[in-house]
RNA sequence: GCCCGCUUGGCGGAAUUGGUAGACGCAACGGACUUAAAAUCCGUUGUUCGAAAGGACGUCCCGGUUCGAGUCCGGGAGCGGGCACCA
């Protein structure tokens, strides 16, 4: 007890609070726009705000924080800052359950949890904080919206939504669960309604080519984006129909086929679907089957391959006199390409498997190359690869890429086919049948049609008193909100009760972010300075959706003219989650880690009643399985630099990281033994730098600057982990110097010095405090990053691995860059080499300098 | 179902371009200090055979390329992310 003194223990709580309210009260992170220094724009994707922070926010923010901090020391005017994506489903879900406004729901929740960041010690600029519920920022949503429908960005049509009959209300696909509504349980229906798309489309080349240029993303989210965008070279063709005067417009990628087409499918959403259905009570029913599989793509993979012959059969467009079946199937998207297909089953798995199902003919029209046209035949499995063609006229023998040359040019000739090029891109949906989101401005008028709201009577604001008790959307529900005169005719007409999907706010806050109270969504001079981010960190579950919007909404505003450039992420780092081991009680239930005590020999019981607990695998935390810890009790207890610490050791950053009393335990020893060996040591005065070191000092002070570069280059590289071990090494060693004379004090002095200023963008207030301890009077904050030394740097002898045939052998002290004959001779007359070499003849020796020496023999 | 990842000791992981696998941390064990405990410090720790010296095996599995493979290629398994209204 009275060992611990004043001296021995870090006082976390103190010194935390005293740099928090420094840098506050200095306003270190207020970023200005200053075109004389480079600037660095930080960005981590801005929380929901759900109610309280969790361990992925913690991990987030400290990725960004160690980014903007090291930055900042490396001479850049770094923007860092924070704000709330505070639309959105959960809000509503509250004001049901509980009764709350969603309103003072979301802005209690913001409260809560930006005081709990600012315990993190983070170096954010607040005065640029927003929030998207905050009419300031949906106002500025409005005008752009109205800037896009100007420009031809935004139009309206019919699509599908998930609907639940009972509660009649639009359901989300988070809110279907087996195809039944989550509150209901009613089977849910695909409805269709109007509703606003922009036309992300446009743009899908654009989005698609760029990827190569976005040379600091990871390789994986450029992949996905460009298989989500899905761009196919194919042909559009069109099939006369028996006994009906239109078309049947189908796209395939695969139009060398076309000989081996034995049926046509089409969504059941499509006109002909639609018409045929009212003369056919077989296929109206079918229609309904297939709209309750539900929207999401996986469903309607995972649903079992079914199809309605229309009895309406197709004229082949190259054999004169052949006709094939038309079915309706509820594997073909309505979204995708026509909406209607046709299948050659020899060649592909899906199409060969409805063949077999629904007893259609399978033509081979492509076979393996050295098969016989007349023997080869498909029973089960579709032959999808490349070969020489037959069963197909002209094109017998050509391969796939002259077939489909030679087909498309057949098809044109005659007028019923176009190549085109198709993507899988859609439009992207934006309209939501809820209250909490921003109002689309637009008024629908019986004459007008949409009409804009005029930009003098922007905002549309929410209206405060909304009922949350009935089902559907409250400003549907609303008795006079939506009730206004049209601003073009002066006629009764009804606002939009749609609001926006909020995946639009969060496509344009980085941009809102240099000049958050702008009265234009963005203020032209802040936007060419900070703009783009330069990092931008968030978790790879938005790989797609958000980035890719993202993406999209620049450009669209940079065709409305609000900026110039295209893209808003020049950097992206996808950060892993934070997991944690399950716990359940006897009966099944969830346990928290804090229910859970674990005894010495590994067995775990529950706190409360004593009871054994069953330890179930890693997961990701989450409210449900209950396996989380909440930041602030760990910031309470060991404050934010051990979280912090703790969230930057031992996981790569872009893996999960596996949250362990034992881990943060290890941190919090850390943070101790830094502070005790800076603290000790500062008390006695640097002296003056010595002439010479003795050869340990030399190698510590090579040690000290190998350590400032690699910290540097994994801080560049996104290598957290790795700088946290070069860090724990030089402790190591520094805490090892024996010798207190002045060339070791001095010595120790200067690896003091760098270790503190090297973990300043990770442990920040500890930092602050040793670097004052140490005598300087500037804050760490405004003090620059330490450059190696070079010099100082460099190997004098090396350790070779001598392998024989490969295989380690022993290894030798060699000099830096010595040449071959020298080490061969080393290699050779080491006894375990000679040894294993007698009577063998050497064949060949394989010298990679400074690394590894191998003798091969005969 | 489709697209994208990941898999290395008891555990988290390291190994920059194909060149000494297991750095660093955690846990465990042994020791020092202490009346005792905590804290701290020192040491051992991939598996296996061996008293030791030393040997063999070893990076999810199967196969391949190479003087040399955790790393490259082909096939497979398990786990995770996304699939357009969760954010």
């Amino acid at each position: 007890m009275t060992s611990e003194s004043k001296t021995d223990r870090y006082n976390v709580k103190e010194t935390e609070t005293k740099w928090q309210t420094f840098w506050e009260e200095k306003e270190c992170f207020h970023a200005k726009v200053d075109p004389a220094k480079p600037k660095y724009y930080v960005l981590e994707m801005f929380p929901y705000p759900s109610g309280r922070i969790h361990m992925g926010h913690v991990r987030n923010y400290t990725m960004g924080d160690v980014i903007a901090r090291y930055k900042r020391a490396s001479g850049f005017n770094v923007l860092h800052p924070m704000g709330w994506d505070a639309f959105g489903m959960p809000a509503e879900n509250a004001a049901m359950e509980h009764d709350v406004h969603p309103d003072k729901w979301t802005y209690e929740n913001i409260a809560t949890m930006r005081s709990q960041l600012k315990k993190m010690g983070l170096a954010l600029d607040w005065s640029k904080e927003l929030a998207t519920c905050h009419p300031g920022y949906y106002l500025n949503e409005q005008k752009i919206f109205l800037k896009l429908l100007e420009n031809d960005l935004v139009y309206r049509r019919r699509s599908s939504v998930n609907w639940d009959p009972i509660d009649n209300t639009v359901l989300a696909n988070e809110q279907v669960i087996d195809g039944l509504g989550w509150r209901s349980g009613a089977p849910v229906e695909r409805k269709e309604l109007d509703q606003w798309f922009f036309r992300i489309t446009d743009f899908s080349e654009d989005l698609l080519e760029s990827l190569k240029e976005l040379k600091r993303w990871p390789a994986k989210v450029r992949v996905m984006q460009e298989n989500w965008i899905g761009r196919s070279e194919g042909m559009k063709i069109w099939f006369e129909m028996e006994g009906r005067d239109d078309r049947l417009q189908v796209f395939t990628t695969r139009h060398d086929t076309i000989f081996g087409a034995t049926f046509c499918a089409i969504s059941a959403e499509h006109p002909l679907s639609t018409d045929l259905a009212n003369k056919d009570d077989g296929l109206k029913t079918f229609i309904a089957e297939c709209k309750a599989i539900g929207t999401t793509e996986a469903a309607l993979e995972k649903a079992e391959k079914k199809g309605y012959d229309t009895g309406v059969r197709a004229k082949h467009p190259l054999i004169p006199g052949k006709t094939i079946p038309i079915y309706v199937a509820n594997f073909v998207l309505m979204d995708y390409g026509t909406g209607a297909i046709y299948g050659c089953p020899a060649h592909d798995q899906r199409d060969l498997d409805f063949a077999r199902k629904y007893e259609l003919d399978v033509i081979p029209v492509v076979i393996p190359p050295e098969a016989d046209p007349k023997e080869f035949h498909v029973d089960n499995v579709a032959f999808t690869d490349d070969g020489p063609h037959a069963n197909s006229d002209f094109l017998n023998g050509l391969t796939l890429s002259d077939a489909k040359e030679a087909a498309a040019r057949a098809l044109e000739k005659t007028g019923v086919g176009r190549r085109e090029t198709n993507y899988r891109l859609r439009d992207w949906g934006i309209s939501r049948q809820r209250y909490w989101g921003c109002p689309i401005p637009i008024i629908n008028c019986p004459n007008c049609g949409p009409v804009p709201v005029p930009e003098e009577e922007l905002p549309v604001r929410l209206p405060e008193d909304v009922d949350f008790t009935s089902r559907g959307n409250p400003l549907e529900q609303h008795p006079t909100w939506k009730l206004v005169s049209c601003p073009k005719c002066g006629t009764g007409a009804e606002r939009e009760t749609d609001t926006l999907d909020t995946f639009v706010e969060s496509s344009w806050y980085f941009a809102r972010f240099c000049s958050p109270r702008a009265e234009t969504p963005v203020d032209q001079k802040a936007i060419e300075y900070w703009m783009p981010v330069d990092q931008y960190i968030g978790g790879v579950e938005h790989a797609i959706l958000h980035l890719l919007y993202a993406r999209f909404f620049t450009r669209a505003m940079k065709k409305c003219g609000f900026l110039d450039i295209e893209e808003p992420f020049a950097g992206l780092f996808t950060q892993g989650m934070v997991c944690h081991e399950t716990y359940r009680s006897e009966d099944g239930e969830w346990l928290t880690p804090s229910q859970i005590e674990t005894s010495n020999n590994g067995v775990a019981k529950s706190f409360v009643d004593g009871k054994p607990v069953k330890v179930g695998r890693s997961e990701k935390m989450s409210k449900s399985k209950k396996n989380v810890v909440d930041p602030e009790d760990i910031i309470e207890t060991f404050g934010a630099d051990t979280a912090r610490w703790f969230m930057l050791s031992d996981s790569p950053p872009e893996r999960d990281l596996e949250w362990t009393d034992a881990g943060v335990a290890g941190a919090w020893r850390f943070v101790n033994k830094l502070w005790r060996l800076v603290a000790k040591n500062a008390a006695i005065p640097k002296p003056p730098k010595p002439e010479v070191f003795d050869k340990n000092l030399r190698a510590t002070r090579q040690q000290i600057h190998i350590t400032i570069d690699g910290v540097t280059q994994d801080l560049e590289g996104f290598h957290f982990n790795r700088s946290v071990a070069r860090i724990y090494e030089l402790v190591n060693t520094l805490s090892n110097i024996k010798a207190k004379d002045p060339s070791g004090l001095w010595v120790l002095h200067e690896g003091l010095e760098n270790l503190v200023r090297l973990i300043g963008p990770m442990m920040p207030h500890l930092a602050e405090e040793l670097w004052q301890k140490l005598g300087n009077d500037i804050p760490l904050t405004e003090s620059s990053w330490p450059k190696a030394d070079k010099d100082l740097m460099a190997q004098e002898t090396v350790t070779l691995a001598v392998q024989i045939k490969g295989k380690l052998k022993t290894t030798i002290e060699a000099p830096h860059d010595v040449d071959q004959k020298k080490v061969e001779t080393m290699a050779l007359s080491e006894p375990a080499v000679a040894a294993a070499m007698e009577g063998k003849n050497i064949t060949r020796i394989i010298y990679i300098p400074n690394k590894v020496i191998n003798i091969v023999y005969g």
